[in-house]
RNA sequence: GGCGGCAUAGCCAAGUAGCAAGGCGGCGGUCUGCAAAACCGCUAUUCGCCGGUGCAAAUCCGGCUGCCGCCUCCA
């Protein structure tokens, strides 16, 4: 059985095959009035998710994500902050790509930003324009939403419905209270651009259909957003791309749902939101992506410190089990051991289940202690990365130092207490040892492996009081030791 | 008001008809100088409530309750 993926447009799971190589991807990123939250982090999670695993099964993948800079929120933040719009799309933006790379998040193959494609956008309304689909009016431009048959089968509203909603802004300039702008006419001191209706802007909407054409044809295979976008923003898409070409649009609508806060979605706009600069600072990397991947990516997921504290938990247990024997067998590659490759398939094939296909992971390790444990190892390894984890390799250099330190201030403790036999042992270790290391790489494991051996001989002196002592010191380095025996006590680093 | 989603153990979370995955936490044990890790065992006779259909329901149907959201800018 293929990938099967959840499709908003008829609510159904259904299998996923491209129109052609390589498959296509759009997904609707931020409109960059503010600073990006842990909500537009999960809407990119899936992106990645998505794109890692469509490469694993084969396809080769196109995906565009935009960056909507220029809109009404934009402008009065320019007003507001006095700050040219352009600052304050291209600051969000650095922010929000500088995140993604932390996370691990895979890039895009392009991000196109609406200003840039104000050319193609003119081009697009023109066309709807031309065919009857919209209309100007003192130099607005509006989509006829009755015109078209098919306007709310995406959110599931009918016209009527939403006349009835009437919460629709009235505009005297519109011909129905339901059509949306694509043009708009711009007011003194708005930024501008020249068009047949004069000096204006694009409308919200537009910019997504003209950007997904350029670069992905008039059909593509799969549309990506948040749940929000549903409705108008995907259903104006979808609306407006249909009636310029009379093609499909997106063959597949994946929504992931929202992050909440107190049990309350994410919106900049109330400023109920984490920053995602500010959760970077206390969570890695992994622990955000173990906190995102535990959920079901269409499933609300709160935010908050315990979901966190707990994804910390549940990652920790599979880096110590990796840790324990990369130190007992060595380092393993990353290899799937084909007992559990099914299974791990099948759940993230079915519209991308990494719940289940993380419970894979924790069920090879439960079974893999004592038997296997390499072959295991290499097969956790190996979905970790699937599942875009990063690498433990990533140890920094700075703890290094410390542990240096650390073993200047043993050899002084052993000096005052007069042990010859230790730091000759320890001495002999520096002019020895030390020189066969040929990379600093190798320094920092080699070293505090001699300090647990050096600890282990203090150990059997009984001499506990120096032992916790370099107990105490690593893990104030982050580094938690772990006694398996008298002779065999391992290390590992603590889960940030 | 209209439309939609969700409700599974202390917490988180899979499961959409055939004996209720997994994680976190907790409890007991083995190991141990201590600590930790690891291992073993226990931790939902029941899936918000009430009815219905089926040999069989967490899963399908109807009603009710609660929470969240969309209908206005939103990932």
């Amino acid at each position: 059985m293929g990938l099967r993926l959840y499709n908003t447009l008829n609510r159904k799971t259904e299998d996923f095959v491209p129109l052609a190589d390589p498959v296509k991807i759009y997904t609707c990123g931020l409109t960059v009035q503010s600073e990006p939250h842990v909500g537009h982090i999960r809407a990119a999670m899936i992106r990645d998710i998505l794109m890692r695993w469509l490469s694993h099964l084969g396809y080769r993948v196109m995906a565009l994500e935009n960056f909507t800079d220029v809109d009404d929120k934009i402008i009065e933040k320019q007003k507001e902050q006095k700050r040219d719009w352009r600052m304050i799309a291209q600051d969000n933006i650095s922010t929000y790509l500088s995140a993604c790379d932390q996370l691990n998040i895979t890039k895009a193959t392009f991000y196109p930003r609406a200003s840039q494609h104000i050319e193609e956008i003119i081009a697009l309304i023109q066309r709807l324009v031309d065919g009857g689909s919209a209309y100007e009016k003192k130099g607005d431009v509006y989509f006829r939403v009755r015109q078209f048959p098919d306007y709310g089968k995406l959110s599931g509203k009918s016209i009527d419905e939403l006349v009835s909603g009437a919460r629709i802004a009235p505009t005297e300039l519109k011909e129905d209270p339901l059509d949306f702008a694509l043009w708009k006419a711009a007011k003194p001191g708005e930024p501008y651009w020249f068009s047949p209706w004069g000096k204006g802007r694009p409308g919200w909407h537009i910019e997504c259909s003209a950007m997904s054409m350029q670069y992905l044809g008039e059909t593509f295979d799969i549309h990506t957003g948040g749940e929000d976008l549903i409705f108008p923003h995907h259903e104006n898409e979808i609306a407006q791309s249909v009636a310029a070409t009379g093609k499909p649009f997106a063959r597949f609508w994946l929504h992931n749902g929202w992050v909440t806060l107190t049990g309350e979605k994410m919106s900049k706009s109330t400023g109920h939101y984490s920053p995602i600069k500010e959760v970077l600072r206390k969570y890695s990397a992994n622990v955000i992506r173990m906190f995102m991947l535990k959920t079901h990516y269409r499933k609300q997921l709160e935010y908050c410190c315990e979901r966190l504290d707990e994804a910390r938990a549940a990652l920790a247990s599979i880096i110590t089990f990796l840790d324990n024997v990369t130190q007992r067998h060595g380092e393993a590659k990353p290899i799937p051991e084909p007992q559990m490759l099914n299974e791990f398939t099948d759940a993230m094939n079915d519209d991308l289940n990494t719940s289940r296909a993380l419970s894979v992971i924790y069920e090879l390790i439960n079974r893999g202690y004592g038997v296997d444990e390499v072959k295991i190892a290499a097969s956790v390894k190996y979905y970790l990365l699937l599942l875009g984890f990063r690498q433990q390799v990533e140890v920094v250099i700075e703890p290094y130092r410390d542990v240096m330190k650390i073993v200047a201030e043993v050899e002084e403790k052993l000096n005052i207490a007069n042990k010859q036999k230790l730091l000759d042992s320890m001495k002999e270790w520096f002019y020895h040892r030390i020189i066969g290391i040929k990379h600093v790489d190798e320094l920092y494991p080699k070293t505090i492996a001699f300090l647990l051996q050096m600890r282990n001989e203090l150990r059997k002196e009984k001499d506990y009081e120096l032992a916790d002592y370099v107990r105490k010191r690593l893990l104030d380095n982050n580094i938690i030791v772990d006694d398996q025996g008298i002779d065999a006590s391992t290390y590992r680093l603590e889960v940030k």
